[in-house]
DNA sequence: TTATTATTAGTATCAGGTACTAATTTTTAG
DNA sequence: CTAAAAATTAGTACCTGATACTAATAATAA
């Protein structure tokens, strides 16, 4: 529930920039009932404050998130590929930021690390198709957010379908992060052939 | 570029179904240059396609993201926790789709079953913080997107600040995942004791 | 050539605003 | 208590990107 009472000036211009963080939908309208107030004060506290108008914030989250999906989970690998040697090694970098971390703790979770090393193993391998089969990690050091994490992965041995794959990753010269990964290539289906 | 040459109506309504889906931020105005026909005619084919406005078509992205980055990266927990005993067991259950896997086989990237896995482990030892420090794990069999994953966690030994846990997920009663990690809690800063 | 289909034109209306002017109310100071 | 300042409300014109509708014109098929 708002608060019944009407509110002065400072503690209005401050709610209502909460409020436009978690509810960034709500039109001039619904503010100036919500803050019983008129649609004219709304617009001239969005106006001090430098809060664009409804349809520039719906926009805003649109194309921040749109980005955003696309970045996290569209994509094939997680951070930047900045050098590949197919078959033989690759780095990659990830930018963390606060919201891949812990809030309390700014430690930035462990699977997105795992994921970064993971998907640049994957990316190192020459095979059209692989899957992980089998990992053995250890997170040495723990990560900030903010800390830029920069990954080599470098093939040890391939035997028959079986690739290993080592990755190291370290922030700013230490290392936080070391893995192994065996990664099962796929078959093409053999089943037939057709065209 | 597009088509100089002008389209009939079947092929660019077809067209225009796709780049709505590329380019969702077009007004009705971009579009009829890019077709090279008038803004009523585009109307018309929005209208037959049943295609919203841009201000519909923004709000949508808007709000499909503004959950999925949420739901992605800013939660606690990969998947819903549905049981959980603290400092014993736990069990989460995750939807995979689509977006998680490989768009060549559909089937679902390993981290993102790490990432259930992990933050399972995570939420069933009984701290306030934690991090991972070991972790070896087997990919048993592939997910395809759609398949909903089950896992459990079992914290199968404690000794000091390290946490042994076990999880095991499952698709539809298959094994296709099982990791054992060693989580590390982290201590209260034994700094000082200020109020 | 005449239907039929597709395209274009034009008007009224709407939501959710901006930008501006002006009046009214509330608060603060002297 | 009262004048000045600050805050709030009112009102108008205008904007964008539409919907909804009517009607005219062009292109294509029978």
């Amino acid at each position: 529930m708002k608060p019944t009472g009407k509110l002065n000036k400072t503690a209005r211009q401050k709610l209502l920039r909460e409020l436009m963080k978690e509810e960034p939908f709500l039109t001039d309208e619904d503010l100036s009932k919500k803050f019983r107030v008129s649609i004219q004060t709304i617009r001239l506290d969005r106006l001090e404050l430098g809060i664009p108008e409804l349809r520039g914030r719906i926009k805003n989250v649109a194309e921040k998130n749109y980005k955003k999906v696309r970045s996290i989970v569209g994509t094939e690998i997680v951070g930047e590929l900045i050098d590949l040697n197919l078959g033989e090694s690759g780095i990659s970098v990830l930018e963390t930021s606060q919201d891949m971390a812990f809030s309390k703790t700014s430690l930035v979770r462990g699977h997105h690390i795992f994921s970064q090393a993971e998907s640049l193993a994957m990316a190192v391998i020459d095979a059209e198709v692989a899957l992980t089969g089998v990992s053995n990690i250890k997170y040495l050091n723990p990560v900030k957010a903010g800390d830029k994490l920069v990954a080599k992965a470098e093939v040890a041995r391939v035997r028959g379908n079986n690739h290993f794959v080592h990755v190291r990753i370290k922030v700013d010269q230490v290392q936080v992060f070391r893995g192994k990964f065996i990664l099962v290539v796929i078959e093409d289906k053999i089943e037939s052939k057709e065209e």
